[in-house]
DNA sequence: AACATTGGGTTTTTT
DNA sequence: ACCCAATGTT
């Protein structure tokens, strides 16, 4: 252990060895922070500290496991397997089946993803007969987890007048309204969303003295990754935490906070010389990780951010090759631009696919170097977007799982009572949910008063209501009988899913069908991890997986490929060759944060975080042109381009003779149009757009009935178009691989373009768009 | 009840 | 380009 202790510079050691009390350590990017924890924790568990008496809180779960991995080769692994390491949410979740009961939830209780959330919230508002142009979803949900994030629970939100007149500012006075009833509903499911699992545990902490009190006990150290990032619920639980011994450390870097969108705090980090007077700080200010080029240039650009922790983050590698700026002309030629340089790297330079990494501001650049690089035959994994978990079929076949386990989870019930068809129709649901919201009862307890109590529902469909119930039933009598793949097999069966999928004629079936065997494979290898004489049941298995991340479920097969990303999850890790992409006023910065100066600080952190995920060579790419709600907008060059220093750029891949960079993007004629203010009417542009779309439409829409005439009638069907097939002059041509599913018809005049639906049967409709059509015909 | 069609709205970032 | 709700059709 010393030996290792020895490789560390003073900084580092330093904070290894001060094991009690409270530490602050601020590690800027790549000076070795993981290592400092690691071998904090390896020390103390050397001096023969138990590690069950370890708590520590990281980013993700795949972090988690890395660190107790490499702690276990440092002092062996029979002395780190205890150890309590996971991200807030899987650790205080873990927490809480232990203690549900407390706070009257099942153990079994389930964990609604954002999916689920807005979907219940959706139906609330339905309800409350709000109109749902005031009261989108997303947003009532973004106010509604501020508030649990800030410890404001459904009755103090009520009672609480500052955020009652925020919402009456913001026009949506009712939000405390559907507050109440979401949380109402949660409890009836026995559901707990996000930001539930750490709201719980904070009220559960206040109301139990003698449960915390326990976990007090329980835990001698605590380590606190990422704490920029922790928002007050997670504030409050460690501070609770470590109040008694006061053993507590955290790792941070305010230049790096990057999450304040869901109630991060950098202050934390302020606040903590006050909560803990007796602090030691410790700056970790030489970084590893990058050349001096990449880190100076990070430095240029984050010395714009106004509020900083002052430090001097330095580099002592060699000096490194210039950042490179790529132009393109637009977004497909920045996926082929990009994916040309990746392949000279690895064909030309000799490394290897694994050492790049694509990152982007929104998942929705992914589809473009997707493309790109498959059209090459690349190898490429994308992290985030809609996830495996994430997809339809497999939280189809969850939600049966879910349910089996959990009968109060509505939202499970809902999704699955008429999937596969078995003729209950939307009219039967609304019934049944209606009446369980009225009584207060779950659906599932509805369906079992169906034989005394009248809902209104006729013979038939009870009757299928009923057939459903006693399958749901047959597999929860054995829930705790067999194991949880036989289970999952035999439920994916008798339900009908896999058949189903199986003769699905849609294209994209197929897919879908493999998906379902490979989460039962999934469950398969969970299985396997157990003893033969306690198998894994399959509520275990739903326990595993409600937290998982893209990351967590990384396999062997996706080792050697290119990493494509949003900023935001490449946060902690490093790559030899980064490429930047997207980098456009309006993208990177958002346009959503051009509004408030501290916004636009975090975009800039954003950058500083993108930047110094390279470790060799980092290149810069932005495009002219993009498209953007089908239609191409033109774009100028980020700022942060401009704020880094010259003399680190190569500009040989910037082709535009005027320099952009260093005219004001501010100010220019295509943002004044694009200004939206944040409440109230629509922006000019809008209007113009509005105006644009109404006489097109008293022109009508354009209809092609044969491939050879163009009628001006209201669009219906055409019996077959190919790629290749020509229509007055204009050309249909594939548009998109990605789902085989749209044809462009594009060509003379410029403006022509259609779009062709496909359905099972084949080409069902083309649609000219366009007004310059009329024209034709 | 199920399927097809049509039009309108929508894009940050995530546990 | 995609998702959804409302409407129309079988």
């Amino acid at each position: 252990m010393q030996d290792f202790i020895n490789q560390l510079n003073d900084a580092q050691r330093a904070a290894v060895e001060s094991t009690e009390g409270a530490a602050l350590v601020i590690a800027g990017a790549g000076s070795g922070k993981t290592r400092v924890l690691t071998f904090r924790i390896a020390n103390l568990l050397s001096k023969g500290i138990p590690a069950y008496k370890v708590l520590a809180l990281t980013f993700t779960n795949k972090a988690a496991r890395e660190m107790k991995t490499r702690i276990g080769t440092l002092i062996g692994a029979e002395k780190s397997n205890a150890l309590w390491m996971g991200t807030f949410h899987s650790v205080f979740a873990k927490i809480l089946r232990y203690e549900a009961e407390h706070l009257g939830y099942p153990n079994s209780f389930t964990i609604y993803d954002a999916e689920d959330t807005k979907s219940i919230i959706k139906a609330i508002i339905k309800e409350l007969k709000l109109d749902d142009k005031t009261y989108k979803p997303s947003a009532v949900y973004g106010r509604i987890s501020k508030a649990k994030n800030n410890l404001v629970t459904a009755d103090a939100y009520e009672k609480n007048t500052n955020a009652r007149i925020a919402d009456e500012k913001a026009r949506v006075p009712e939000i405390y309204k559907i507050y109440k009833i979401y949380t109402a509903r949660c409890r009836q499911s026995g559901a707990m969303d996000f930001d539930d699992l750490l709201l719980n545990i904070n009220l559960m902490f206040r109301d139990f003295p003698e449960i915390l009190a326990k976990y007090q006990k329980r835990f001698d150290y605590i380590l606190v990754d990422e704490y920029q990032d922790t928002n007050l619920s997670q504030y409050l639980i460690v501070k609770k935490l470590a109040e008694n011994h006061g053993n507590i450390c955290v790792v941070g870097d305010d230049a790096q906070s990057i999450y304040s969108f869901r109630g991060a705090k950098i202050e934390n980090i302020l606040n903590f010389k006050k909560d803990y007077k007796d602090f030691k700080l410790f700056k970790l200010e030489q970084n590893y990780r990058s050349t001096q080029t990449i880190v100076n240039a990070a430095n240029s650009v984050i010395g714009n951010n106004k509020n900083q922790i002052p430090k001097d983050v330095f580099s002592e590698n060699e000096s490194g090759s210039k950042i490179q700026l790529i132009e393109s002309l637009n977004d497909n030629e920045e996926g082929f631009l990009v994916a040309a340089k990746i392949f000279d790297s690895v064909y030309n330079q000799h490394t290897d696919y694994l050492n790049h990494a694509i990152l982007y501001r929104t998942n929705a650049q992914s589809r473009i170097f997707e493309e790109a690089l498959r059209k090459r035959n690349m190898p490429y994994k994308i992290y985030g977007g809609t996830s495996f978990y994430q997809r339809k079929e497999i939280k189809d076949v969850l939600a049966y799982f879910k349910l089996v386990i959990n009968k109060k989870d509505n939202e499970a019930l809902k999704r699955i009572i008429n999937y596969p068809k078995r003729g209950i129709g939307q009219t039967t649901v609304d019934k049944l949910e209606e009446f369980g919201a009225r009584a207060e009862k779950s659906m599932w307890e509805v369906i079992q008063d169906l034989a005394f109590t009248d809902v209104g529902l006729n013979g038939r469909a009870v009757n299928q209501v009923f057939g459903f119930a006693n399958q749901i039933d047959t597999f929860t009598s054995k829930l705790q009988i067999v194991d949880a793949y036989t289970l999952a097999h035999e439920i994916a069966s008798t339900s009908g899913i896999l058949q189903d999928l199986y003769q699905d004629k849609a294209p994209e079936a197929l897919q879908r069908h493999e998906n379902v065997q490979e989460l039962l494979n999934g469950i398969k290898e969970f299985c396997a991890q157990f003893p033969e004489e306690s198998p894994a049941t399959l509520d275990q298995f739903i326990e595993s997986i409600a937290l998982l991340t893209d990351q967590d479920t990384e396999g062997e097969q996706d080792k050697n490929k290119i990493t494509l990303m949003t900023i935001h999850s490449a946060k902690g890790l490093e790559f030899k060759h980064v490429y930047i992409v997207g980098v456009e006023e309006k993208l990177f910065p958002s346009e959503m944060s051009s509004f408030a100066p501290q916004d636009l600080e975090e975009e800039r952190r954003l950058f500083y975080v993108a930047v110094t995920r390279a470790e060799k060579s980092l290149t810069i790419s932005y495009a002219r042109q993009r498209y953007k709600w089908g239609s191409p907008m033109d774009c100028v060059p980020s700022r942060f381009i401009r704020e880094i220093e010259d003399k680190y750029l190569d500009k040989s891949g910037v082709r535009s003779e005027t320099d952009d960079y260093n005219q004001d993007p501010d100010i220019n004629f295509e943002s004044l149009m694009s200004t939206r203010p944040k409440f109230g009417n629509n922006s000019f542009a809008d209007r113009l757009k509005k105006r644009d779309k109404s006489e097109f439409q008293q022109h009508g829409s354009v209809k092609i009935n044969n491939p050879n005439i163009i009628e001006n009638q209201p669009p219906t069907s055409v019996p077959t178009a190919q790629a290749g097939d020509l229509y007055i002059g204009a050309k249909v041509h594939h548009e998109r691989f990605g789902h085989g599913e749209i044809l462009m018809l594009e060509g003379n005049p410029p403006d022509t373009k259609a779009t062709v639906k496909f359905n099972s049967a084949g080409i069902k409709q083309l649609l000219l768009k366009f007004a310059k059509l009329k024209i034709i015909a």
